[in-house]
DNA sequence: CCCTACCCCTGGGGGC
DNA sequence: TGCCCCCAGGGGTAGG
């Protein structure tokens, strides 16, 4: 589920709930994620204080009084919930956070996700972090860097766009929704974009997420609803989700036969042939 | 390097 | 109702 809007939703749930706040407990599951937990997880967290949150890309870091930071990964499924002596234990829960004032957890019933530790000083160069592109929401990424950095690719746009190793946190959805925003073909060359091209994709990619982070941050102050969950929200999709539904600026229903959906390296791509060169 | 295909894992929805 | 297949917003890796 999580993608840059969501994540940042997520984060800032957590550092509503757990800023300042000492770790009390931490419980593991057994059953692994994506990849196992550090040695001594558990026993390194306890005692610590929760003195900053920061995201990059798609994972969300925690950091402590002790110079160390907590990576977190939320794969496709993973959740966090605030977890309330009056809610029973979900299932797939598999980090548990018993702070001073709150508990919370992580969730995740496909086990993508990840927790890992790196220190603060030194977390952009943690493995995960080391290879990401640009964050789509910082002034650094324009219209000319972007046509730059497409020169280089092959391959669709719609694919280009999904490598967290140009464009970090962009996942399906956004994608979807951007490419529709800025009428942009997901079929098209990526190294065939040009700068006025890529001058319209850049502010369509930065409204679309900057959209999605307000409905979320709309949400956030619902999170402590009897289901606990942060940092998720109905948000409205133009395109994603919708083939063969009307699309929303054509001016006649059918006058482009409704959105389409088309497979890209294996994933959906929803868009409107018509609007969408 | 670059690109696609496949894999990891569980659950939900639709068709029969 | 049950079963089976497909699909799912993540990324890493193996091969072409």
């Amino acid at each position: 589920m999580p993608e840059l809007p969501e994540v940042e939703t997520v984060m800032r749930g957590m550092a509503a709930l757990l800023l300042g706040e000492r770790i009390r407990h931490v419980r593991l599951s057994h059953a692994p994620l994506r990849r196992p937990y550090p040695e001594g997880l558990a026993e390194r967290l306890r005692g610590r204080r929760i003195s900053g949150f920061a995201r990059r890309g798609k994972y969300i870091l925690m950091r402590l009084d002790d110079g160390m930071s907590v990576l977190w990964h939320l794969g496709m499924s993973g959740r966090i919930v605030h977890l309330t002596a009056s809610t029973p234990e979900p299932p797939h829960l598999h980090l548990r956070l018993e702070a001073e004032r709150v508990t919370v957890g992580l969730v995740d019933p496909r086990r993508f996700g990840l927790v890992d530790l790196v220190p603060t000083r030194a977390e952009e160069a943690h493995p995960l972090l080391a290879s990401l592109g640009i964050e789509p929401l910082s002034r650094a990424f324009t219209g000319r860097w972007l046509a730059a950095a497409l020169a280089r690719r092959s391959g669709p746009l719609k694919t280009v766009l999904l490598d967290q190793r140009l464009i970090a946190g962009l996942g399906n959805i956004y994608v979807s929704e951007s490419l529709y925003r800025a009428r942009l073909h997901p079929a098209r060359p990526a190294s065939l974009i040009g700068e006025a091209e890529a001058g319209r994709l850049v502010p369509a990619i930065k409204a679309t997420l900057r959209e999605a982070i307000a409905a979320g941050g709309s949400s956030l102050r619902d999170f402590a609803h009897p289901d606990g969950e942060l940092g998720y929200f109905q948000h409205r999709f133009r395109v994603y989700g919708k083939a063969g539904e009307p699309c929303p600026d054509c001016p006649a229903p059918g006058t482009c036969g409704g959105i389409a959906r088309l497979v890209q390296a294996g994933r959906s791509t929803f868009f409107c042939p018509r609007l969408q060169q």
